[in-house]
DNA sequence: GCGGATCAC
DNA sequence: TATGGTGATCCGC
């Protein structure tokens, strides 16, 4: 490790330090400058010996790859390959849907220009926002390189002046309520995927308005501006991954439409860097790479070494990627489609075993506190732990019955550390997952009435064989329910996917169903193997979104009769896009949630279940902010993994697993 | 079912 | 003066 020749790092490592978001501000030259600086700063840290010593696995990963690449070219007719992949990319082609149009929200610097309206002496000024690790820079911050996810002191080494800010989170929170009440009027089924980001369909509402989709957006950026003072970026296209690199192309505060034209959209993404790409993250980019694929373009001209390499790289996905066809449908996420739920903290390096277990009842504390509200039990513990080093691992145990209280999470954890001593940790944390819904009993109209899910937690605890906190042993009262995977079985609880058939364990997919065109592709058309995609590495590429299927149901310029919201009248109602002019007759009432107006009383209530238990999901994570709990710029991936359609993907790297038992 | 790894935000 | 937290997914065992 400490060869003499270290002096100088390795370019990957380099823009590794660089942090993940620096595909944002492109590759100027000043930006190798920064990343220069940044590197300088981190040398000789722990951080740094751990960044260095991941950036060569990748590196040794690449060349099995590339190892991989010559063996499988050897005696290989190149061109009868590509003829394959081009049969198979006419059958791809044959599933785009230009029917829908899709726009993607991206608030601009969302907690930074918050507090701009908060504190207007900020103005024009180089702040990031958070300590120690910064959630977000302004504007001005950014052009030095300063970049959320950056440590404070680094930041500081870029631009010296900079002012730290600290976070509101409930006041982020309640802004991005407001504005998603306002898109939600163009949209009910609108996806919130994040406090500053959201998807929306507005077929329908600009066909019933007879409205232009780019005026429809640009009046909604209006009014937004009017009604907070922030602005808002905007992509309009023909599906959700699409639409959300389009919001970027003229951030900040503008908009653009990717033409629903399968020539316009092939040559968008012919020069566009595959980074850009939602799921080809550092690792995926620098794999590719390494095979000549560096744009969405090169993906036909590398699609025979693709080919061959399936497998690792899964080849529909990427040739979804190069053709821009992706998934158009949006719906909200669901409650019930939760998997898990877990708290984790980082603290300075300790080692000795009371402290380390007085951390980990802190956290078992924690847990029980988010599980306690959210309404919560799960089966299997994961404990988890960071060494000062910086390395990861994770230790897990499966109950045979609900696991619940704080007393239970901590003897677990304790159990899961008990063989790993002795250690030298920085941060520790526990994760739940094959939960149990305590809310989904008595699903019907759930407390409509009751206070909202903000309030007493004891409310929760209603649920509780008793309302003790004591770790009395919870016993499985229905075991049954949890064979059946999810508990999830009849329900009405969530409305949801309710009447889609189960894929898997995974729970409920979306309506665009999960079986991949693979099935359907005439066998001589695809590849040897029975799934026509892959992973990159050993990783799936998050690429999923690129893999569901666009539903046939979508096709048609007219409703989407998927819709899975509790409000079947509610679709061809003329005031599903509420304008102030529309509430005419009989009492109209609206949802408290999500302001969307009903004048039957049953319909408001299933609708109210519905919307609850989403908001209960969101208020849990928004939630956080008490204790100074530091989230990023943007917080709910889960939300985001919801919409991700299919699945699917191969193998990779010949990885094993090192069980190490680890001390120090 | 477990553990490591990657990714998004 | 010392690089975050939550959740999801996939692979190989």
């Amino acid at each position: 490790m400490e060869h003499p020749s270290d002096t100088q790092e390795a370019p990957s490592l380099v823009l590794r330090l660089a942090g993940p978001s620096t595909t944002k501000a492109g590759l100027s030259t000043e930006q190798t400058e920064i990343n220069r600086i940044i590197a300088e700063a981190s040398k000789g840290s722990k951080f740094y010996e751990n960044e260095k010593r991941k950036d060569k696995e990748v590196t040794a990963r690449i060349e099995r790859i590339l190892k991989l690449r010559d063996q499988a070219i050897k005696g290989v007719d190149m061109g009868k390959m590509e003829q394959k992949v081009d049969h198979l990319l006419e059958a791809i082609e044959r599933e785009r849907d230009l029917t829908q149009f899709i726009v993607h929200f991206d608030m601009d610097a969302f907690y930074a220009n918050v507090e701009l309206l908060d504190n207007p002496s900020l103005a024009g000024k180089a702040f990031g926002v958070g300590h120690g690790v910064l959630t977000t820079a302004s504007y001005e911050a950014r052009k030095y390189g300063v970049r959320s996810g950056m440590p404070g002191y680094i930041a500081l080494k870029l631009c010296p002046d900079l002012i730290f800010v600290d976070l509101h989170m409930s006041r982020y929170s309640e802004v991005s309520k407001q504005i998603m009440g306002l898109f939600r009027q163009y949209d009910p089924n609108m996806l919130a995927a994040s406090v500053d980001e959201a998807y929306l369909n507005i077929t329908e509402y600009c066909m019933q308005h007879n409205l232009d989709p780019d005026e429809c957006v640009g009046r909604m950026r209006q009014r937004v501006f009017d009604e907070t003072k922030l602005t808002v970026s905007a992509g309009i296209a023909a599906n959700k991954v699409l639409a959300q690199i389009c919001s970027d192309k003229n951030k900040p505060n503008g908009q653009f439409h990717l033409p629903h034209n399968s020539e316009a959209i092939r040559d968008f993404m012919r020069g566009l860097p595959i980074r850009k790409i939602p799921g080809i993250g550092r690792v995926s980019e620098r794999l590719l790479d390494s095979i000549g694929v560096k744009t969405c373009g090169d993906v036909y001209k590398c699609r025979g070494v693709l080919s061959l390499l399936d497998k690792q790289f899964g080849l529909h996905s990427m040739l979804r990627v190069h053709l821009g066809i992706a998934s158009n449908v949006v719906q909200p996420g669901a409650r019930e489609e939760r998997k898990s739920i877990g708290s984790e903290r980082t603290f300075r390096a300790i080692s000795e075993k009371e402290k380390i277990l007085q951390k980990l009842e802190d956290i078992a504390a924690e847990l029980d506190d988010d599980m306690e509200r959210g309404g919560w039990a799960g089966r299997t513990v994961t404990l988890k732990y960071k060494l000062d080093t910086y390395e990861v691992f994770t230790r897990a145990k499966s109950f045979n019955r609900w696991i619940r209280t704080k007393a239970e999470l901590y003897e677990a954890g304790k159990e899961l550390l008990q063989p790993e001593w002795p250690l030298r940790l920085r941060l520790i944390g526990l994760r739940v997952t094959k939960l149990k819904d305590l809310r989904k009993k008595d699903g019907g109209i759930l407390k409509f009435l009751e206070p909202l899910p903000e309030s007493p937690s004891k409310k929760s605890r209603a649920y509780d064989s008793d309302g003790q906190d004591s770790d009395v042993e919870y016993i499985e009262p229905d075991l049954e329910d949890d064979l059946n995977h999810n508990a999830s079985d009849s329900e009405d609880e969530l409305p949801t996917a309710a009447a889609e058939p189960r894929a898997s364990t995974s729970g409920h997919r979306p309506p665009q169903m999960f079986a991949s065109s693979a099935s359907e592709i005439p066998s001589p058309s695809r590849p040897s193997k029975p799934r026509g995609t892959g992973p990159i590495g050993s990783t799936r590429v998050a690429v999923s979104e690129w893999q569901d299927q666009v539903s046939p149901k979508h096709r048609g310029l007219h409703m989407r009769d998927d819709d899975d919201c509790p409000v079947p009248k509610a679709r061809s109602d003329p005031d599903k896009a509420p304008s102030a002019s529309t509430s005419t007759t009989a009492t109209v009432i609206e949802c408290p949630l999500c302001t969307r107006p009903f004048t039957d009383n049953d319909e408001l209530n299933a609708h109210v279940d519905w919307c609850l238990s989403r908001e209960a999901i969101r208020s849990a994570q928004v939630e956080g902010d008490r204790n100074e709990r530091s989230k990023p710029e943007v917080g709910a991936q889960h939300l985001k993994e919801w919409w991700k359609g299919g699945s699917v993907e191969g193998t990779a790297g010949s990885r094993k697993p090192k069980r190490r038992k680890l001390g120090r």
